[in-house]
RNA sequence: GGAGAGAUGGCUGAGUGGCUGAAAGCGCGCCCCUGCUAAGGGUGUAUAGAGUUAAAUCUAUCGAGGGUUCGAAUCCCUCUCUCUCCGCCA
């Protein structure tokens, strides 16, 4: 959440920033108009109960002393009877405009980043680089290339659980066994991050701290009769490893990567990507997550880019570099990198990876802290990316490594997590 | 799933209605003593909010939420989690 002290002492540039992500942010009726009114209101409720409360706990420890010394406190007694009730009842009143306030806050998005381009949706974002040479001959969607040599299942995934669910087979899921092990032994052994395998359900407080919750439930799976939800992505278990810390300087940076499955409803994605595997309700993806001090987020960011580029990288995928406008940005982000890798069938590129650094937005919900030089805790920066979405690197190793006759050469760094397997084949046009 | 025990500050651990934000010990910070790796002494050591130039001071927090009471870490209720035993089980 964003800062409540600059809430106050910053609000017009808080407002200008925040407009950038669209209008409807500061709308009249929106949380960032409705916290604005609130805080005051929250306040002054606050300090009149505190009085109260102070003038209670006097009178209290008065009564106390004096019956301790055998004294009458009769008249005390009596004058408190009044006095506690308004405390309680303006203690309740205090509580619930917190909760309101509180309420609102949670919902404002996180400030844009001075360095993030304006612009309103994912057109205006801006292209950094490309690299690699886009494969531009006549490449079968990957759902065809994948039937064929008979290692993607989508009639099943259906049957089992739904639309959007996928069943991988023979070559195919030892593919994405080979991808999810490649990318942890590379961030784990090369680039520094250390392994953590956490839980795929998330309780509503984790779900809060990292900004899932509770603007976006209706994205989530959540479990019928609890108050749990399946996890979209492993940034919010991992980073809430910490929740509710302070932590000490010299801990820092801590650099955790992660395999988990991530489980999203794509309540607002009806007909977009309807086949294939790059929209999914479930997908494996390897994340990296980094906790830092507030300054150092942007150098961060870049470290972890070029983390998920290494994998691009050492798998010769071609790829775009894009840094996102403010209207494109997610809630949480202060400022995202978007990785786009080329699909020979759709001859354009498509996001395998976003990495963003989310300023001290998530630390302040997720209590999150860290001592400054003073001593002083103050809210942890906290970046992530993806290291990558692996369905989706499986898709686009299919299309840019398939082979005129059907078969799909492996990439040669993922050659030795295939059992040294250096291309997929149809096994009937085998025999 | 059944039965029982428990949840206190960075840690260990006292505290069963009033001057306890919390004894004591450990750890850690600073200072002193001592010429030599030891030991001793003093002092400080939660978070958030309000307040102040800075203090002082005030409020909340002893797993979470509610209740009883003038007053609760202490009594009552609900929930969560941990531990032990039984059952079941990858």
């Amino acid at each position: 959440m964003i800062d409540r002290k600059s809430l106050r002492t910053d609000a017009v540039a808080m407002e200008e920033a925040l407009k950038k992500r669209g209008i409807t942010t500061v709308a009249e009726d929106s949380a960032w108009f409705k916290a604005l009114s609130l805080d005051a209101e929250q306040r002054r409720l606050k300090t009149e109960s505190e009085n109260l409360q102070a003038d209670r706990n006097r009178v209290s420890k008065l009564i106390g002393m004096k019956k301790g010394a055998g004294e009458d406190a009769s008249a005390e007694l009596q004058h408190m009877g009044e006095v506690a009730k308004d405390a309680k009842r303006l203690d309740i009143k205090a509580k619930e405009a917190e909760a309101a306030f509180n309420l609102a806050l949670l919902e404002i998005p996180n400030i844009p980043h001075l360095s993030v381009p304006d612009g309103r949706d994912e057109n205006d974002n801006e292209e950094i680089r490309c690299w690699g040479k886009p494969r531009l001959d006549k490449v079968p969607d990957h759902w065809d290339i994948g039937e064929d040599l008979g290692i993607l299942d989508f009639d099943t995934g259906a049957k089992l659980a739904g639309s959007r669910f996928s069943v991988l087979k023979g070559a195919g899921a030892r593919l994405e066994r080979a991808l999810m092990q490649f990318m942890l032994d590379r961030h784990a052994d090369v680039h520094g991050y250390e392994e953590v395998w956490v839980p795929a359900i998330a309780n509503r407080k984790t779900m809060t701290g990292t900004g899932q919750l509770p603007k976006f439930e209706d994205d989530l799976y959540r479990l019928e009769g609890e108050d749990a939800f399946l996890i979209p992505t492993a940034e919010v278990p991992v980073t809430n490893m910490y929740q509710d810390m302070i932590l000490e300087a010299s801990q820092l940076p801590i650099k955790h990567c992660a395999y988990t499955p991530c489980f999203r409803r794509e309540a607002g994605s009806a007909g977009r990507d309807t086949r294939g595997m790059i929209r999914q309700h479930q997908f494996d993806k390897v994340e990296l997550v980094q906790l830092v001090q507030p300054e150092l987020a942007l150098t961060a960011l870049d470290e972890l880019l070029s983390h998920a580029i290494a994998i691009l990288e050492a798998l010769e995928l071609p790829y775009r570099l894009v840094n996102l406008c403010a209207g494109d940005l997610g809630f949480s982000a202060e400022k995202t990198f978007d990785l786009e890798v080329w699909l020979p069938s759709q001859n354009t590129y498509r996001e395998i990876s976003s990495c963003s650094s989310f300023g001290q937005f998530q630390g302040r919900r997720a209590g999150i802290r860290v001592r400054d030089g003073q001593g002083k805790p103050q809210a942890v920066a906290t970046i992530n990316g993806s290291g990558l979405a692996i369905g989706r690197t499986l898709v686009a190793i299919l299309e840019n490594y398939w082979n005129a006759d059907g078969s799909v050469t492996i990439p040669e760094a993922l050659q030795p997590y295939m059992g040294g397997l250096k291309q997929i084949q149809n096994k009937n046009i085998q025999k």
